[in-house]
DNA sequence: CGTTTGGTTGAAATGTGTCAAACTTTGTGG
DNA sequence: CCACAAAGTTTGACACATTTCAACCAAACG
């Protein structure tokens, strides 16, 4: 793992291949760059933060004038409604940008925050917007992810409105081990998995105590074995039935496909 | 209400305003376009079809070559969950374009479906991109308009993960409100709502028979009146506040937020 | 080592689902 | 225009999934 260092303005490109940015790895895996294009992206000049577990990136109501790409971490979207439920809907793993809509949309409709220490990039809107000039194809690539993400709401609104408990968590962690194997986090049908609980619970709309009775569901059913934040998929074809999972809305390129067996 | 005339292949726009094209007006709404912006839009050679409600329009899987634009009546898309269930992820009013992310993204995720008799016409891509080539304003207000459904998507997740039934139909209800009237389909806070019970339901993640006891619940409280179709929000304060709504996330522009008070 | 955070358990309360029947409205064809 | 069929709404009794609350346990941590 990379170290954490400490806030600083800089591009993150040094020495090293422009294939080591998170964000040019992702965006490559949505949508393949030219050479020319990666190492544009990389040399984004942008601000960096290192942040711990549970600290906010940006609110529901800002009008920020910049994005932020997640560098390292995980985080998370969410919502917070009026009886102060939390309604987590979406998780951001290493390269997202996730609130790149924030160049179109000028009041952002949800919060983002960290879920375990992080480090992450702020991109001023007008640096954005050069790159995108200068460069056709980044257009091209942020709009495909801003698609994709779309098409990941979807699925979560049938998720948590279609499915019971057990369906929703199996689902759940069928989309995290292939989004986790897509940007290189996860080997085989295993993979960290970053949550508590309770974050699963705001995420599948149910109680932490519920998702702690229907893991164990799941476990009793030989389905996964999850201690210690580390999920393992031991029979991927029953948790993927279980979870009724079909990868058709992550939308990943023909090579990125094995991700989903 | 236009005829359903037969269908055919022809550009909408006859000696009439391009205004009274439902697409321009609606995108207009959206993102403020020029004279000849519209002009070209309304232009659009399209083929167009009339249709029976509860007719499919373009179904999950589907790899198509061509948009649908929604000219007259109500459609939905909607998933079909392992179990058979119906999940409706979103309604669409007539001027919206379901499926432009088919422009990016080449398997469809979900299927679009009639509500109503309805109108619409298909796009070939190609004519679709040549638009967007020859009047760069068209591409932004697409981007938009999709980055409103993204947000619309967003706070259907918040909804049905994160309240319980009386919440959700209340919200479901004020939305419906609102978004009718921005496009000049309501008066005050009365539309029609074109839905079963059922498909209220499908939408909500909850029973035919407990949208029925819910609704009846709404109108106990003196907060709704819904009969035939028709909906008229007898409390609109407490109707907004029964469905923490709160209008942001449909990103009105300034001075369409009459329409959310 | 104590403190905190996250996980696990049990019993009771409740919201929502299920099933089956009756009722009402809408639409259609004779 | 009526009569009938079809579609949508309403009702009741009961089953069940999920929540609530409260307590206890285990692991992580300074």
């Amino acid at each position: 793992m990379l170290p954490l260092a400490a806030s600083g303005s800089a591009a993150l490109a040094d020495a090293s291949s422009a294939d080591d940015h998170p964000v040019v790895r992702y965006l490559d895996s949505v949508y393949p760059l030219s050479a020319e294009g990666k190492r544009a992206l990389a040399e984004m000049p942008m601000q960096l933060a290192t942040l711990k577990p549970d600290e906010p990136i940006v609110r529901e109501g800002d009008r920020p004038t910049r994005c932020c790409a997640l560098l390292e971490g995980f985080a998370c979207s969410f919502k917070i409604t009026g009886e102060g439920k939390r309604q987590i809907i979406a998780y951001h793993l290493p390269g997202d940008v996730p609130d790149v809509q924030s160049l179109h949309l000028t009041v952002l409709d949800n919060s983002v925050a960290t879920l375990t220490a992080a480090r992450v990039g702020f991109i001023q809107h007008e640096a954005m917007r050069e790159l995108c000039r200068r460069h056709p194809e980044m257009t091209d690539a942020f709009w495909r992810a801003t698609l994709i993400a779309g098409s990941i709401f979807r699925e979560w609104v049938t998720n948590v409105g279609g499915r019971d408990a057990y369906g929703r968590l199996a689902h759940l962690l069928c989309e995290a081990l292939v989004r986790m194997r897509a940007v290189g986090l996860a080997e085989d049908h295993a993979c960290k998995l970053p949550l508590t609980q309770g974050e699963i619970a705001d995420a599948c709309g149910i109680t932490t105590v519920h998702v702690n009775r229907t893991l164990q569901e799941l476990r009793g059913d030989g389905l996964i074995e999850l201690k210690g934040n580390t999920l393992v998929a031991l029979d991927w074809h029953g948790l993927k039935r279980a979870g009724d999972f079909d990868p058709t809305y992550l939308h990943l390129r023909e090579e990125m496909k094995g991700a989903a067996d």
